[in-house]
RNA sequence: GCCCUGGUAGCUCAGUUGGAUAGAGCAUCCGCCUCCUAAGCGGAGGGUCACAGGUUCGACUCCUGUUCAGGGCGCCA
C-alpha cells in the first residue's frame, strides 16, 4: 500500500480523461494540514502546456474523479487539487497494514546488490570519520535485504601497501628486543604512531621499513607472518567496533585489497589485449576521453606504476571486475567519501571500456564529506590527537548511563547497562544518519551525544511509552481484537503518518538517503507524542480504547522496524 | 588554471521531477506532572534562502555571472 502512488495514479487517470495528454499528477504530501493530506500539483503545468485556465482544468479533473466517498477533494489556489482522506478510508487502510506483517512494504523483485562500505585502513584504528560510510552503508544493506534483495556486503579494507613497511619493521624490532607483540598491539593507534615517529626520526629504521615493503610484496615468509599477525589483530579491533555499533558486517564480509593481488597481472594482460594500455613515463596507463588534468592534458588512469607496483586504481578495477563478473551484481553501491569522486568515475569508465561492466549493471558512488575537528581540519591519525571511534562509543554509553541513573534510578544495574548501550549507540548512529550533507561537518561531542529533540532516544522513548501502556495492564499487543475508530484530529494525523511508511522507504532507496527515514520516524514519533498527550488510551471508553491500542501497537511496530532498518535497537523502558 | 560539491534562523540541519504564508532540533523566553514515563507536551521570538541578473502565472529549487568555503586534477590510498 503506497498512498501517494495510489492517489497519483487516480489523479493521472482523471487528468487523461479530462483531455490532458501525457498527464503527470505530481501528487505530494500536503505541505500544510489545512491543505488536506495530499495535494496534486500537476494541473497547473498541464494547463500551461495546453494553454487553458488552470482552475478550470482542475475543475474538470475533479469532475472526472467523481463523487468518491473516500476522498474529499477541492480546487485551491492557482489550480492545486487538495485531497483529504476520509476516516473510514484511513481505518480500512490501517486494518490492511495491521495484517500485512511488512507494514505495507511490498517485496521487490530480487536483485544482486553489492554494497561497498566501511572499508577502514587496517594499519590504523577506526576513527570517527569511519562512522559515515559504516552506518549509512549498513542502513542501505538492511533496507535492501528487507525489500528482498540478495545483498553482498563488501568490506574493502586496506591491508596492503607502503604504510605496512614501518609497522612490520617496528614489529620486527620489538620482537627482536623480546617484547610481547600481542600486548603491544592492544593499542593499535599508539603502535601506528610509534612506528611512524620512528620512520620519520630514524633513517636506519626508514630504510628497513622500505625494505620490508619490498620483502612483503616479494612474498618473504618472515614478513608475511608478521603481516598476518598484524592484520589479524587489526581485524579483531574492527570487529569489536562493529559489534558494539550493531553493524551487520562480519569477518566473512571482508574482501581486502590484498585478496586481489593475484588478479592484478591478469588485469593488466586483459587491458593490454583490449589495447587500452598505453605506456607513459614508464607507467602503464589507460587514457579515456573526458578525463582532463592540469593544463588540459589527458589524465591517465595508472594501472601499473613505473616500478612495477600497482596503485589502488588497479585494485579497485579488480574489485569491479570481480563484482560484475563473478558476483554478477545488478547494482553496486560505493559508500565512499566525496574526495574519491574523480577516482571512482575513472574506475567505472575504464571498467566499462574494458567490458567488465555489462549494460544492465549499475555502479553508483554515494558520496559524503569529511568529519572535521573544531579547527576545521580532518581527523588524521598521523597527527595523533584524534578521536578514536571506540572512545566516542564508550563516552556515549557512559553519558547515557549517567542519564538513566538520574531518570530511572530504580531499575536494576543490568537493565541500566543495557539501556545505556542501546540509547548511547543509537544516539551516535542517528546523529550520523539523520544528515544528508555531502559536504563536511564538524564533530562536536555534545551535538553527537545529545539525547533530546530530534535524536534516537526521542524515538526510543516514544516506543517505551507505548510498551509502558501495554505493560501496565498486561495487554498482549499482538492479540488486540477490534476495529480502528478514528475521530480525534490527533488520531487521524497518526493514521495518515503510519500509512506513509511504505512511500518513505521508496524515497529513501532512490539515493540511499537515510535521513529521509530519520525524518519520517521523528515526525511519526512527534505525532504520536501529541496523540499521547491529547488522547488517553487505557482510560478511554470503547470503541476508542481498542482503536487507540491498535494505533499504539502499529506505531510501536513502525518505530521498531524503522529503527531496525537504521541499525538502532529499541528497549522496553528507559 | 580547470573540474566537482556546497553557502537556508545565533548554532546544527530539513526542504521530495519548480508550487500556496521557507520548516525542525538545540539555545533563549512563557506555560504544563493529584492524569498511560516531563529523555515529554503547548506557545513566543528569531530569515535579504551568499550576492547580482535571467527564465515564468509562480524560483531556496532551473540558467548565467560574482563571491566565499571544501575536495580533486600521473605514478600515496
Amino acid at each position: 500500500m503506497n498512498l501517494k502512488q495510489l492517489l497519483d495514479d487516480r489523479v493521472a487517470v482523471a487528468m487523461t480523461a479530462a483531455g490532458v495528454a501525457d498527464a503527470k499528477a505530481i501528487v505530494k504530501q500536503a505541505q500544510k494540514s489545512e491543505f488536506g493530506h495530499y495535494q496534486a500539483n500537476g494541473i497547473m503545468g498541464a494547463a500551461k502546456r495546453q494553454k487553458s485556465n488552470p482552475r478550470e482544468l482542475a475543475g474538470k479533473v475533479l469532475k472526472q474523479l467523481g463523487d468518491d466517498m473516500d476522498l474529499q477533494l477541492e480546487v485551491a489556489g492557482p489550480g492545486f487539487i487538495n485531497i483529504t482522506l476520509s476516516p473510514d478510508f484511513l481505518a480500512g487502510a490501517l486494518k490492511k497494514l495491521q495484517h500485512s506483517h511488512r507494514l505495507g512494504i511490498e517485496e521487490a523483485e530480487e536483485k544482486v546488490v553489492v554494497v561497498d562500505y566501511s572499508a577502514p585502513n587496517l594499519a590504523k584504528e577506526m576513527h570517527i570519520g569511519h562512522l559515515r560510510s559504516t552506518t549509512i552503508g549498513d542502513t542501505a544493506v538492511r533496507i535492501l535485504e528487507f525489500l528482498g534483495h540478495a545483498v553482498v556486503r563488501a568490506n574493502h579494507v586496506g591491508d596492503w601497501g607502503a604504510q605496512f613497511g614501518s609497522l612490520l619493521a617496528y614489529m620486527d624490532q620489538l620482537a627482536s628486543q623480546g617484547e610481547e607483540l600481542s600486548s603491544e598491539l592492544k593499542d593499535l593507534e599508539k603502535f601506528y604512531q610509534s612506528a611512524s615517529a620512528l620512520f620519520r626520526s630514524d633513517e636506519a629504521f626508514a630504510i628497513k621499513a622500505r625494505s620490508f615493503v619490498v620483502r612483503l610484496q616479494g612474498g618473504d615468509e618472515r614478513c608475511l607472518a608478521l603481516w598476518e599477525e598484524f592484520i589479524t589483530e587489526s581485524k579483531r579491533h574492527c570487529q569489536a567496533v562493529y559489534d558494539q555499533l550493531n553493524i551487520t558486517l562480519t569477518a566473512n564480509d571482508i574482501r581486502a585489497e590484498s585478496a586481489y593481488n593475484d588478479e592484478l597481472p591478469v588485469l593488466v594482460n586483459e587491458l593490454e589485449e583490449k589495447q587500452l594500455l598505453v605506456e607513459s613515463e614508464g607507467a602503464k596507463c589507460v587514457f579515456l576521453d573526458g578525463f582532463k588534468g592540469k593544463d588540459d592534458k589527458p589524465l591517465p588512469a595508472i594501472i601499473q606504476k613505473s616500478d612495477g607496483g600497482y596503485p589502488y586504481m588497479a585494485t579497485d578495477l579488480a574489485a569491479v571486475r570481480y563484482r560484475a563478473g563473478t558476483l554478477k551484481a545488478h547494482e553496486v553501491l560505493y559508500f565512499v567519501g566525496t574526495q574519491q569522486q574523480l577516482h571512482l568515475r575513472q574506475v567505472f569508465a575504464v571498467a566499462a571500456a574494458a567490458g567488465y561492466i555489462g549494460g544492465h549493471q549499475r555502479f553508483r558512488h554515494l558520496p559524503f564529506g569529511w568529519v572535521l575537528k573544531a579547527d576545521n581540519t580532518p581527523f588524521k591519525t598521523r597527527d595523533g590527537a584524534d578521536v578514536k571511534l571506540v572512545d566516542v562509543l564508550n563516552e556515549a554509553v557512559d553519558r547515557a548511563h549517567r542519564l538513566v541513573n538520574e531518570k530511572n534510578p530504580d531499575l536494576s544495574l543490568e537493565e541500566k547497562k543495557n539501556i545505556a548501550k542501546v540509547v548511547g549507540i543509537g544516539a551516535i548512529k542517528y546523529a550520523e544518519l539523520s544528515k544528508n550533507r555531502t559536504t563536511d561537518y564538524i564533530f562536536d561531542w555534545d551535538t553527537m551525544l545529545s539525547f533530546e529533540g530530534n535524536t534516537a532516544p526521542y524515538l526510543q522513548y516514544a516506543y517505551t511509552r507505548i510498551q509502558s501502556i501495554f505493560r501496565r495492564e498486561n495487554i498482549l499487543a499482538t492479540e488486540i481484537k477490534g476495529k480502528f475508530h478514528l475521530t480525534d484530529p490527533a488520531e487521524l494525523r497518526l493514521a495518515v503518518k503510519l500509512l506513509q511508511f511504505s512511500e518513505t522507504i521508496n524515497a529513501v532507496i532512490e539515493d540511499y538517503q537515510a535521513n529521509i527515514l530519520c525524518n519520517y520516524l521523528f515526525e511519526l514519533a512527534g505525532i504520536f507524542m501529541s496523540f499521547y498527550e491529547a488522547c488517553p488510551v487505557l482510560k478511554a471508553s470503547e470503541p476508542h480504547r481498542t482503536s487507540r491500542l491498535l494505533l499504539c501497537h502499529l506505531t510501536a511496530s513502525t518505530l521498531q522496524k524503522g529503527l531496525d532498518l537504521l541499525g538502532i535497537e529499541t528497549i522496553e523502558q528507559m
